[in-house]
DNA sequence: ATAGCATACCTCGCGTAACAAGGTATACGG
DNA sequence: CCGTATACCTTGTTACGCGAGGTATGCTAT
């Protein structure tokens, strides 16, 4: 379980997500702005998006959140679980890997 | 029309299909052994995939087919038509631009 | 002959992910 | 007290990727 890989080259926001929040805890609408601003607009995650995202990996045992009251306003802080941190072990690998294979057609000209 | 960016990060099979057309007339069976071939199996792309994806891009006007008998066998080649051409000329630079993206997320252990 | 394998094409139906659009509520500056 | 930024959410649509299955032909070995 929480073990799938589901469409080889889909689940970037999954994978985008789970690796800023190995770094430290976040909420979701930080975790938006820090996409936008890091990637500068290269990838942009609406809120469509990011929440039910957020939702299913939470669902899934993949992050755990917890309500904070911050600066006057109340965030929902999410961090990664043990099988959350395996599971992004993978989706970084699989990334690579794919990565790689559209790397390797795209810079082929004269091919076999 | 034939202008659209559907998902951000899918199109992949789109993309690898256009890129080996770029370089020279092929036919579907031997699409789907190339790309397993150059990629070293890092992508594999099912018939369940392929056929279709073929169809919907003549559909559009991005491919061009013909049939031809070769060696005993009935294939169908496929070639990019000018059309096709410029979109794979953008779909290219937004491949490049969506995976830079990820890759300065992916390595971002201390961000902003 | 003929069985079996590789070649070569195809379709149907499913699950699900990405997205747009819209909705609620609070804090704060002017 | 109004507008903007913050912060969260849901619903409905679309279409993509995929597995499973189906057809037909040519080659090779028995």
């Amino acid at each position: 379980m929480a073990d799938r890989d589901p469409t080889l080259m889909a689940g970037i926001p999954e994978l985008i997500v789970m690796s800023l929040l190995a770094a430290r805890e976040m909420y979701g609408y930080e975790l938006a702005r820090s996409i936008n601003l890091i990637s500068k607009n290269a990838l942009s995650l609406g809120e469509g998006v990011l929440y039910p995202a957020l939702h299913t990996m939470e669902m899934r045992g993949l992050l755990r959140s917890r309500c904070m009251r911050m600066d006057g306003r109340t965030r929902i802080y999410y961090r990664l679980t043990p099988p959350g941190k395996r599971r992004l072990v993978r989706l970084k690998a699989n990334w690579r890997r794919m990565s790689r294979g559209v790397e390797s057609i795209l810079g082929t000209p004269i091919h076999v």
